[in-house]
RNA sequence: GGGGACGUGGCGGAAUUGGCAGACGCGCAUGCCUUAGGAGCAUGUGCCGUAAGGUGUGAGGGUUCAAGUCCCUCCGUCCCCACCA
C-alpha cells in the first residue's frame, strides 16, 4: 500500500536520546584533572568513527561487488542458485484447503511506484518473513501472500510525469518489483496468490463492495465542504490531508463545496473505539482512538428571540440554534453565540443592517487555508450579525456572532461562548468587549470577571446557575445533562472528530464507482451481472480541474441506460479512492482462483481472521482503520460468517518509521536508503539481519549502514565455523567441549523460541552470535561438529534463509532446510550443572561463588560467609540479615 | 491545550516477577598475521583512579537487604490530535 510520504514535517524519532548527559560530564570533567593522554585518546572516538562512515559511504558509490576473502564463500551465486530452485518447485505454495494448522502471516502489501522498493517494505518482509519461516518450522501451515496496491494518485501521478498511460507503466513496475527486488529478498511468499488491484477481476470486487455499502445505506451522494488539492486536482479524505496538506505531494489543501460520495464510518465510530478484542499495540491503539475522538456532553437548542429576527423569516425559525458542549455545567454563563461562518443559517437570521459586513467576513474567511484557520496563535476576529438567542436555561437574550474560530465541520457548527471558562471565547470577549459571567467557582478562589486575565476551564463549584448552584465539580456535567433532559431543554449527545470517509476521486487512475443516475430513478447501482465496470484506456487521463473526472469527457464510457427503467441514463464518472482497494485485498488472496465470488466462505471460515498482520505505523488511522470498518460492515450485511468475529486481523502489529540519520527519507533530503544497492554490495541475508539487528524491530529506527560490517563478519564466521572447520584436530573432541557446543546450541534453541514470536530479532541475533562465539571456541569431532552444526543452521534458517539452505546442502541435509521441522531443545541441557551464585554484603557485590544447581540453601550460606570479600567487608561483625534468592545471590546485612 | 511513547557508554542497543547494569554489535586501542588492507586473528574498552577502591541508567527525593525496573516531584526529547466547543 501506499507509503504516506508527506506525513511530517519534522524529523520524528522513534525514542528520543538527548544526550544531555555529554554535557554536564563534560563540564564536570573541566573541574577535576587533566585526564592522562591515553585516555583522552581514546575518547576521541567519535571523529574517528565518522570517518569510518565516510568511507563505507564511499565504498557503497563504487561500482565493485564487495567480495569476500573466505574460498568459497560467495553470498550473491548462493542466494541466486537457491532462489531459482525455490521458485522452480514454488517452495513457499500453500495448500489453503487441507491445512491442519492455518497460519495467515500478513503484511502490507506495497504500490509500485516509480522510485522502485521502499526501504519501509523491506524492513517489514524482513522481520515479517523472519517470523513466517519461524511458524512454518514449528509446524503451522503458514499462508504469506504478495501482492500490488496498484491503483491511485500516486501511480497515476508517476506516469503522468514519464507521459505514459499507467495502464502500461504500472504492470512494468510490477514485474520489476516482484522479479528483482521482492524475491530477491528471499521471502517465503506465495506467489500463486498474487493480486494486482488494478485487475478487473479484482476490482470487480472493489465496486460490489461499493454496492453492498450503498445498498444498505452506509454509501452516500452528499455536497459538502471537501478537502481540494489544487495540484492533484481531486478531493482528499480528512485522514489524507496531514498538517494541511495532501499526503501525497505536500501542496495547501483549500476546501470546496462539491458534491461527493461518502462512506457512513461515523456509524462504526463506536465499534471501532473498541480494540478489547483488538491484539494491537498500545501505540496503534492510541492512535486510533485519538482520531476518532470521542467526547461526551449534551446537545442544546437555542431559540432565536423572534423580535431580533429579519423580516424574511417572518419573525419565526422552526428548530432554533442547535449546539454541543462538553460542558453543560456552564450553560448558565453563555452570554454570546458563535457560528461558523459557513453556517446554513447565517444568511437567513442575519439583520439588514449587519448584511454587508457579514458578507464580506464570509467571504474572507473562505479565503483563508484550513491551516491558516487552525492557528490558535492568532487573534480572535468575527462579525455580529443582528440576531438574538433566548439561552434556555435562564432566558438571557445574547447576540449571535460569526467567527472563523468555529469550524462547521466540528459538533453542529455553532457554539453557546461561555468566556469565563473557554479561553477561546474568553479571548473573543476581551476583543468585542462583550459580557463575561462566572459560573463556576474554583475552591478557595474568587473570579473577578473584570480582572480576570484569562478562563477558568477548571474544576469548581457550580454559581449563578439557578436550580443546579452548588453543585460540585465532579456531578456538574452529570447532574446538568440530567437536568436539562427531565426540563426538555436538551439531551446528552457524544460527539466525533472522526468523518465520514470521502470515497470518490476525480481522477482516471482508479476502480470506477458502479453507479447510474437516471433523472426519475436517481442514484442506482450497476446490476451484479454487468460488474465489473471496466476503466476505459484512454489517451486523456489527465484530471481536469473542473470537479469532473477524465472519465467525464468520454461520452461512450458515460451514457448507459437506466438498471430500473432501460431509459437514457449516465454513469457515475469518478473512482473511488485507493484505500478501499486495499481495504479487503487480504480477503481475496484467500479465493484468487474465484470470479463467482469476492471470497469463498470456506476458505474465509478457516482462514480468518488473519493470523498477524505486519505493517508500517504510519497506516494506523488510513488503512487499518478502514479495513475494520470494512470488515465490520460485511460482517453486519451478512457477507462474512459472524463467526470470524469482530475484528480483521488477530494481531497486529505495526513498526516505527525508518529513519535515516534520525530524519526521516525523503527525496528532498537526498537520504533516501535504496535496499538493492545494499543487496548487490552484501547479500539479502545481510541487508534482512542488519535491518533486524538495528533495534528493537517494533519501535523502528535509524537506518544505519555504519555497522553492517558487524553481520557480514558474523556470516562469515558462520561459513568458516561450518564449511572450513579448523577445530576437529586429531579426530576427538574433549568430553568438555562438546558438552559446551550442545547446551550453547540447546539454549540458542530455547532463546530463538521466545525471542522470534516476540518479534524480538535484535535480541535473537545477538544470542546467534553469542552462541557461534562459543561454538567457536570448542574443538569437536567430525560427527559431533556436524550434529551441533545441523541444529545452528536449523535455527538460523527463519533469519538467513539462503546462507542457511547453502550450508545445510553442505552438510549433506536434504533439500529443502526450510521444510525441516524447528529442532526441540533437551530440558537438561539448558540448566547448567554448577551455577554462580553473587555475594552481596549491604547490598553490594563482594564475591562470587561456584556452586552445584542442586545446592541447598544452607550450603550457599555457609560456603558465602566463608567467602574471602565476605570476611573482608563484614569485618567480624556478625550478619544481621541474610537474605537469599534462589539460584542468584546471597545478600548479607550487617 | 489534550493524549501517548521515551530518557542507559563515543554510537546502535541488552537487562522475566525488583536480584551481578552495559549482553550482542559498531567504533576505538594494543599486538599478531599479511606484499597490501576496506581482510583475518588475539586481547582490552562505562566513568574516576597506578592500584585498592569509588562511582554510575535525565535531575531530586522515597520504599527495599537490593531500584534502569516500584512510588512522588521536576527536567528534557519525540510522536499523534488540536481554535474539536
Amino acid at each position: 500500500m501506499a507509503t504516506t510520504s508527506k506525513k511530517k514535517k519534522t524529523a520524528p524519532k522513534a525514542k528520543a536520546a538527548p544526550k544531555k548527559k555529554v554535557a554536564t560530564k563534560a563540564k564536570a570533567k573541566v573541574t577535576k584533572k587533566a585526564a592522562p593522554i591515553k585516555r583522552a585518546t581514546k575518547r576521541a572516538a567519535s571523529p574517528a568513527s565518522k570517518k569510518t562512515v565516510k568511507r563505507v559511504i564511499e565504498k557503497l558509490k563504487s561500482t565493485k561487488p564487495f567480495t569476500l576473502p573466505i574460498a568459497d564463500f560467495d553470498p550473491h551465486a548462493h542466494e541466486l542458485k537457491w532462489l531459482k530452485r525455490w521458485d522452480e518447485i514454488n517452495l513457499y505454495k500453500t495448500d489453503l484447503d487441507h491445512a491442519q494448522r492455518p497460519f495467515y502471516n500478513l503484511m502490507e502489501f506495497p504500490y509500485p511506484s516509480g522510485e522502485g522498493l521502499h526501504v519501509g517494505h523491506f524492513y517489514t518482509y524482513s522481520g515479517a518473513d523472519t517470523f513466517g519461516r519461524y511458524q512454518r518450522m514449528i509446524g503451522n501451515d503458514v499462508f504469506q501472500p504478495m501482492g500490488f496496491d496498484a491503483f491511485g494518485i500516486h501511480g497515476e501521478n508517476y506516469a503522468l510525469k514519464i507521459g505514459e498511460n499507467p495502464a502500461i507503466v504500472m504492470p512494468r513496475n510490477m514485474t520489476r518489483f516482484r522479479e528483482t527486488q521482492i524475491k530477491r529478498m528471499g521471502a517465503a511468499f506465495d506467489w500463486t496468490r498474487e493480486i494486482d488491484t488494478t485487475n478487473p477481476r479484482y476490482y470487480k470486487w472493489t465496486q460490489w463492495i461499493f454496492i453492498q455499502l450503498f445498498n444498505a445505506g452506509l454509501a452516500y451522494r452528499a455536497t459538502s465542504l471537501v478537502n481540494w488539492c489544487p495540484k492533484d486536482l481531486t478531493v482528499l479524505a480528512d485522514e489524507q490531508v496531514i498538517d494541511g496538506q495532501c499526503e501525497r505531494c505536500g501542496t495547501e489543501v483549500i476546501k470546496r463545496e462539491l458534491e461527493q460520495w461518502f462512506f457512513r464510518i461515523t456509524k462504526y465510530a463506536e465499534r471501532l473505539l473498541d480494540h478489547s478484542k483488538a491484539d494491537f499495540t498500545e501505540t496503534t491503539k492510541t492512535l486510533q482512538r485519538n482520531w476518532i475522538g470521542r467526547s461526551a456532553g449534551a446537545q442544546v437548542t437555542f431559540k432565536i428571540a423572534p423580535e431580533s429576527l429579519p423580516p424574511q423569516t417572518g419573525g419565526d425559525l422552526e428548530g432554533g440554534l442547535e449546539i454541543f458542549t462538553t460542558r453543560p455545567d456552564t450553560l448558565w454563563g453563555a452570554t454570546f453565540m458563535v457560528l461558523a461562518p459557513e453556517h446554513p443559517l447565517v444568511d437567513r437570521i442575519t439583520t439588514p443592517d449587519r448584511a454587508a459586513k457579514v458578507k464580506a467576513y464570509v467571504s474572507a474567511t473562505a479565503k483563508e487555508s484550513e491551516f491558516d484557520r487552525a492557528d490558535t496563535a492568532r487573534a480572535k476576529t468575527g462579525v455580529f450579525i443582528g440576531a438574538y438567542a433566548i439561552n434556555p436555561v435562564n432566558q438571557e437574550r445574547i447576540p449571535i456572532w460569526i467567527a472563523d474560530y468555529v469550524l462547521m465541520t466540528y459538533g453542529t457548527g455553532a457554539i453557546m461562548a461561555v468566556p469565563a471558562h473557554d479561553q477561546r471565547d474568553f479571548e473573543f470577549a476581551r476583543k468585542f468587549d462583550l459580557p463575561i459571567k462566572v459560573v463556576v467557582q474554583p475552591i478557595g478562589q474568587v473570579l473577578d470577571p473584570a480582572t480576570m486575565i484569562e478562563a477558568w476551564p477548571h474544576d469548581g463549584v457550580m454559581i449563578n446557575s439557578g436550580p443546579l448552584d452548588g453543585v460540585p465539580a465532579d456531578r456538574s456535567v452529570e447532574k446538568t445533562i440530567e437536568w436539562l433532559e427531565q426540563n426538555g431543554l436538551g439531551k446528552r449527545s457524544i460527539n466525533y472528530r472522526l468523518r465520514d470517509w470521502l470515497i470518490s476521486r476525480q481522477r482516471y487512475w482508479g476502480p470506477p464507482i458502479p453507479m447510474i443516475f437516471c433523472d426519475v430513478h436517481g442514484w442506482q447501482p450497476v446490476p451484479d451481472d454487468q460488474l465489473p465496470v471496466l476503466l476505459p484506456m484512454t489517451k486523456n487521463f489527465r484530471p481536469t480541474g473542473t470537479g469532473k473526472s477524465p472519465l467525464a469527457s468520454m461520452p461512450k464510457f458515460v451514457k448507459t441506460t437506466c438498471p430500473v427503467c432501460g431509459k437514457p441514463a449516465r454513469r457515475e464518472t469518478d473512482v473511488s479512492d485507493n484505500f478501499l482497494d486495499s481495504a479487503w485485498y487480504f480477503l481475496r488472496y484467500l479465493s484468487t482462483e474465484f470470479d463467482d465470488r469476492a471470497w469463498d466462505t470456506e476458505r474465509v471460515k478457516n482462514w480468518l481472521p488473519v493470523t498477524h498482520y505486519m505493517g508500517g505505523i504510519e497506516h494506523s488511522t488510513l488503512h487499518h482503520l478502514y479495513a475494520r470498518f470494512i470488515w465490520k460492515a460485511m460482517v453486519d450485511l451478512g457477507h462474512l460468517p459472524p463467526e470470524v468475529g469482530e475484528e480483521p486481523f488477530k494481531q497486529l502489529r505495526l513498526h516505527g518509521w525508518i529513519l535515516r540519520d534520525g530524519a526521516k527519507m525523503s527525496k528532498s533530503r537526498g537520504n533516501v536508503v535504496n535496499p538493492d544497492e545494499y543487496v548487490r554490495l552484501y547479500g539479502a541475508d545481510v541487508v534482512r539481519a542488519q535491518m533486524l539487528f538495528a533495534g528493537s524491530y517494533i519501535e523502528g529506527g535509524d537506518f544505519r549502514d555504519s555497522a553492517i560490517n558487524g553481520i557480514v563478519r558474523f556470516y562469515r564466521r558462520v561459513w568458516d565455523w561450518i564449511v572450513q572447520p579448523s577445530t576437529a584436530v586429531d579426530g576427538l573432541s574433549s568430553a568438555v567441549d562438546e558438552d559446551k557446543a550442545r547446551r550453547a546450541v540447546h539454549k540458542a534453541i530455547k532463546k530463538l523460541n521466545e525471542d522470534f514470536p516476540a518479534l524480538g530479532f535484535n535480541t535473537a541475533i545477538a544470542a546467534l552470535m553469542e552462541t557461534l562465539n562459543t561454538l567457536r571456541d570448542c574443538k569437536l569431532a567430525p560427527q559431533v561438529h556436524t550434529e551441533v552444526a545441523r541444529l545452528y543452521v536449523l535455527i538460523l534458517a527463519p533469519l538467513a534463509p539462503f546462507l542457511a539452505e547453502e550450508l545445510w546442502e553442505r552438510l549433506g541435509g536434504s533439500f529443502s532446510v526450510h521444510q525441516q521441522s524447528w529442532p526441540q531443545y533437551d530440558p537438561k541441557l539448558v540448566v547448567e550443572a554448577m551455577i554462580t551464585i553473587v555475594v552481596q554484603i549491604n547490598g553490594r557485590v563482594r564475591d562470587r561463588i561456584e556452586v552445584l544447581a542442586t545446592a541447598n540453601e544452607e550450603e550457599i550460606q555457609a560456603k558465602a560467609l566463608a567467602t574471602e570479600g565476605a570476611h573482608r567487608f563484614m569485618a567480624g561483625k556478625p550478619a544481621k540479615k541474610i537474605v537469599y534468592v534462589a539460584g542468584k545471590l546471597v545478600s548479607i546485612v550487617v
